[in-house]
DNA sequence: TATATATTTCGATATTTATAGAAATACACA
DNA sequence: TGTGTATTTCTATAAATATCGAAATATATA
């Protein structure tokens, strides 16, 4: 059990936008800033970047860039790993 | 699923200090605040306080009151539902 | 009642973090 | 190459939070 790591997990589970982003995707396959942005009634670019970058440096998000796009999915088995409960049946 | 309780709880653990003082409480039936405090090296009383009520608000620990002392204990279910991998096999 | 111990509350400060606007970067395509 | 779209980076600010010291509260016991 890495502590470091699950700190940055639950920190970043632990605000209401970002548990909202992560509820998004579990339901959805993948999902470009925009669509994200306009689901979670984001104003600025560049605080999404901002929740973005936590998500993915923990290791709860991926990208996946194409062409102008980066699209982000969840990485459901981490998920399941630090927080099942959030995950539907 | 609650998602203001989620980020509560989440919020909790997503702390060094406090997610070091759950673990902590995984192994011990109950502490009292001066054990607490010295096991996590905290300087001030107040400083341990203000963990332990975030940690008690979201329903992670309970207090007995027993005398001049209050012992802390863990909800483990509570743990368990949220954060399972936190829980030693 | 007076004193000692344990814990909490209050008020202040320093650090962290969420948010935003503007500029920069990356890429597609005319 | 130049223009438009998508996203990130930079910088600043406001809000949230961790920490502390001192005073207050609660309880046991001399």
């Amino acid at each position: 059990m890495n502590d470091e790591l699950a700190v940055k997990v639950y920190k970043a589970l632990g605000e209401p936008t970002r548990l909202k982003l992560v509820k998004t995707l579990i339901s959805a396959p993948q999902m470009a800033c925009q669509e994200i942005a306009e689901r979670l009634d984001i104003q600025a670019n560049s605080t999404l970047t901002h929740h973005l970058k936590l998500l993915t440096d923990c290791g709860l998000l991926v990208v996946e860039k194409e062409g102008t796009y980066r699209y982000y999915s969840l990485q459901k088995d981490v998920l399941k790993k630090y927080a099942p409960t959030l995950i539907p049946d």
